[in-house]
DNA sequence: ACCGTCATGTAATCGGTTACATGATTCT
DNA sequence: AGAATCATGTAACCGATTACATGACGGT
């Protein structure tokens, strides 16, 4: 029982979250519920899943086999350790900011250094993007794509605002 | 002439930009800037700052002056490779998605794990955060600022909503 | 039998974070 | 003069990204 407490990282949670939520599972099983979920937001590389899944497994907050015929792939579950970090992580108090972590949000705040078309084409990109993500994502099941939901929506908003304003 | 044009980040375009908008400066006089305008959403430590600097010299994107008396620091201004690295990326189209850095919506997306109080708790703590930001940024300037007063917002409502249904 | 894609990883590199260190100013 | 804070960096570490590699499986 090796179980050195580091702080783990957002990350790491997500990992360990995904693999209570399936059971019994393989990173790659991991990779793709990813996709189809928090991936899209929060986009984990899925080199990075084999390397927190090992690092779990040495904290003991997961237990995982290792597969001797066929794909000899290495399956994991949680350990009760690995369901208390959880618990105590989602009950912990985090003040966190927050952040936006976007590209044209970026060149937005730098938009008096660039053409004025620049910018109508930023915005004109960026209401396709958002109508995409909106339209594909219907009908909402959770409250987190619920929340993503509205955060493209206002995004949507402000965007079509913008390249109407700007197209003058 | 160094100028191997390697693609640069979003945090170094970010670096390049300040520089562009301040002038003649410091990284440490960008620092102070980032604090009260984007470093908000998108932060960035000071080591990095000087790190990118230098690179951003080595490339010749910047030119760096070392003073040699006081304090003995660096001051850097844009070049013009500088300036058009710059107008180039405001206006290459880019549809990188644009993420959702928070740690709150991650514990919202795994909130089945939880008991039912924590998440009561966490869309307290985010009505809280969000009103703060909201309420120390008016009034509005630029358009950066506009489009995270909207998300701001829309999480604000988000999060209400939720703690009301869930305070039940 | 072969080819393409699925599945499962490892290795190298690089950016970002944290911690440390130190000289200059300013305040009392 | 001494303390506190401002200002300016460097160094070590670690997580994330990119690239590479390879064996299994499914279809034709």
């Amino acid at each position: 029982m090796t179980s050195g407490t580091r702080e783990l990282t957002a990350t790491a949670y997500v990992v360990l979250g995904m693999i209570a939520q399936l059971g019994v599972t393989t990173p790659y099983a991991v990779k793709r519920e990813l996709r189809r979920s928090i991936g899209q937001y929060w986009p984990i590389p899925h080199a990075q899943l084999y390397a927190i899944s090992g690092q779990l497994q040495e904290q003991g907050l997961l237990e995982g086999v290792q597969e001797t015929s066929g794909r000899r792939r290495k399956t994991y579950r949680v350990t009760e350790a690995g369901r208390a970090a959880l618990s105590e992580w989602l009950s912990r108090p985090g003040t966190e900011p927050g952040e936006i972590r976007s590209v044209a949000w970026l060149k937005l705040a730098f938009c008096d250094l660039a053409e004025p078309a620049a910018i109508t084409q930023l915005a004109a990109e960026q209401v396709e993007l958002h109508k995409d993500r909106i339209a594909c994502r219907h009908p909402v099941k959770d409250h987190a794509s619920q929340l993503a939901l509205e955060l493209d929506r206002a995004a949507l908003r402000f965007w079509t605002s913008l390249a109407q304003r700007t197209a003058l």
